[in-house]
Order: C-alpha cells, then structure tokens, then sequence
DNA sequence: CCCTTTCATTGACATTTTTCGATGGACAGG
DNA sequence: CCTGTCCATCGAAAAATGTCAATGAAAGGG
C-alpha cells in the first residue's frame, strides 16, 4: 500500500530584500504581498485563522471578533488569497479560509540575507 | 580604560502573527511596519541601502537609479526611519541613510511561530 | 557675504484603499 | 416550491496614499 506523504513547500517566494539591488519587477511582486499584510485588520485574520483548532474558519467566525461588516471581511480575505496567503474551500454555503503551508515562512525569508 | 561594546539587538518588536489571537493593538503597530514595507519603492530604497559598500546612502545616491523626484524620495525615506527600519545621520549637507540592525530579522520572526 | 549644493517640508492633485448598504447567487430544510 | 442562511460582488462615499513643483533651511566654498 502507498502511503501518502505531504507536499513539502519549497515556496522560495521572492527574492530577498538584502541581496543586492532589487529589480522593479521584483520590487513590485514582493511589496504587493507585504502590502496584504500590511494592514491590522488583515493582520488578526491571519491570526484567527491560524488560531483555529482546524486550522480553518468561515467568515461568519471572523466577522463578529473583528467588529466589522461582512462585505469587508470577504474583501479582506480576498486581498490575503489573492496574496497567496490564505486559501477557500466552499462546503454547503460555508466557505472556510484556511493558511497556506509555508506561504509566510517564505515571506519571512526574504527579511533576511 | 573603558572600551566600548556594540549593542546586542534584541529587538523582538512584536508578537507573532501565529502564534494565537492577536489584540487590536498589536496588529496595528505591527501592520504599520508591513505596510512600510509593502511599496515596490521603498523595498527598493532598503536594498539599495543594504548593496551599499559603507552600509549607508545619501538621497542624491537613492534619487537618480529609482526615477523619481528627490522630495518623493525623502517621503518615502522618512516611512522607513518612522517604522524603526532605517536611521538618518547627518554629515556636512548630505543626509546618509542605513538599516537599523536586526529590525528586518526581527521583522522576519513575526511571521514565523 | 553671496552662491551653490543637499535635503526636508509644504501645498496640491490624482489615485488607491477602506468601509458600508444593497443586491444577487447558491445551497439546505421544510 | 418557498424561505432562510451564508457569502461574493457592486456601487458609492470617505479617508489615506504617492507624486511632484515650489519653497525653505543649513552647510560649505569662493
């Protein structure tokens, strides 16, 4: 019998800030990803969602902590899948965002030489 | 004699975007340090800073290679040094920006659990 | 003392971003 | 079917942001 085995993420990301000069285009790529994090609200979803026992959460989880309306919620979490940080899955009418494995690990590794 | 000792940088500078719930107040100091980081021009103002021989850079180095106006260029300098990541020394007319070490690492491990 | 260089600040403008209410689609239960 | 729940999208309004030209301040050289 096969067993399965986990994709190991091997996300390299971007390339890194303090490696020598940066190119435009590697300038834009990166800052569009730190600019999805660069905003509290987005920030404590990541934090939810990464707090959930699953490892998952639907937008009627986040919705009442962060005190905010729905349409806001779904537009911030878009902003963070589009990134490539969170992921969806749609099951019945629920849609549940969950962390991308090894999305963040990569970004942090392009902070560093 | 007393001889000087350089710092230890133990700058955590916040809790872990991971690493449970974050409150309000957290996600947003922490977010305004993304955020400063989260524009192509100014990702590319710290990495010519850090390709520097000496570590440091004046405006008229960072103005001319990025295309855009030395006021735009100061703005842009002074949202670097407001986020703790670069520091501005003044020498004769010329202003000589460097990273602040271990603020970008310290940055990194927000984003790690 | 005047002129030049270097840089920060101000004021203005266009663009982007954040937020909400309203609407509509998809799905589940009666 | 009809109704209710969950959520994405649209449209609009307010706020924040990026950019530049113009101005000012500080230092150095003739």
């Amino acid at each position: 019998m096969a067993s399965t085995l986990p994709v190991i993420e091997t996300t390299t990301c971007c390339s890194p800030v303090t490696g020598g000069a940066m190119s435009a285009d590697d300038a834009i790529s990166l800052a569009s990803k730190f600019k999805a994090i660069g905003d509290p609200t987005r920030l404590r979803l990541l934090s939810l969602v990464a707090a959930r026992e699953d490892g998952e959460a639907c937008v009627c989880d986040l919705n009442e902590p962060l005190d905010l309306s729905q349409p806001t919620v779904s537009h911030h979490l878009k902003i963070l899948v589009d990134a490539g940080l969170l992921t969806r899955t749609k099951r019945g009418t629920w849609s549940y965002y969950s962390l991308v494995p090894g999305a963040l690990p990569a970004l942090a590794d392009t902070l560093r030489d």
